[in-house]
DNA sequence: TGCCAGGCCGGGT
DNA sequence: ACCCGGCATGGC
């Protein structure tokens, strides 16, 4: 059976099993886009917190996270850990996206997808996950999301060794799926729900829903 | 009660 | 091109 098959046989399992989740968790791109920068190497929980007290302030909007001091902007932020480094991302993005396009994330995303996760890399706080989600959850643009759940559980299924770096995972996927945005979108959400729930890194793969899904198949 | 969470950077090899 | 230490809070 071919590669192409075994994905979206793999994308059917976990859609059976979780449903439709509305990624991403988020009411507009801007809370988007905060959102992927805080939860960096975080429990998603603490970054609610974070992203409540900027609601409650009203800082969760370009123009006061460019205004605000960092000083501020750590006090609000302080839940989601490493709030120092992390206020500091904050607003040189938002520096970025004041130079670059005048402060309006639609206008951001009227770039070429591929010119802006470019020019987004190139932004010290913004790596290749974080990218991807801002382009894949904020801009809508056809790109899939790498992270560690993937790896985790792409190698421990036998897809890919895992020693591959994230271009040439993002590349085993992209490939055998079609150019599809809602796909990229619940794909990935389908893989973070899996290994949040069931592929830690002790095998643990009794009631997951893939776990079966591969071994009662022949593959 | 330790271990870990939806990474990234900078310096060293 | 990799490898590593540092960054930090709160949940389970």
């Amino acid at each position: 059976m071919s590669s192409k098959k075994n994905l979206i046989r793999i994308y059917r399992a976990l859609q059976r099993h979780f449903g439709d989740l509305q990624w991403w968790p988020a009411e507009e791109p801007f809370e988007v886009i905060v959102g992927a920068i805080l939860t960096q190497n975080t429990n998603w929980k603490n970054v609610e917190r974070a992203i409540q007290n900027l609601k409650k302030e009203k800082h969760l909007v370009p123009e006061k996270l460019y205004r605000a001091r960092v000083g501020r902007i750590e006090a609000l932020i302080r839940p989601s850990g490493y709030y120092r480094i992390k206020a500091r991302r904050l607003k040189t993005f938002l520096e970025f996206l004041f130079n670059e396009y005048g402060g309006q994330v639609e206008s951001m995303f009227l770039e070429d997808w591929r010119t802006l996760r470019s020019k987004l890399l190139a932004v010290n706080g913004i790596g290749e996950e974080t990218a991807d989600s801002i382009l894949l959850y904020a801009g809508h643009k056809p790109v899939f999301v790498i992270d560690q759940y993937t790896r985790r559980i792409f190698t421990r299924h036998g897809l890919i060794d895992g020693n591959e770096n994230y271009e040439e995972i993002q590349m085993f996927i992209m490939n055998r799926l079609p150019v599809d945005v809602p796909l990229y979108n619940q794909y990935h959400a389908l893989i973070v729900n899996t290994g949040k729930q069931f592929c830690k890194k002790t095998p643990l793969c009794a009631d997951c829903p893939l776990g079966r899904m591969m071994r009662t198949t022949t593959g």
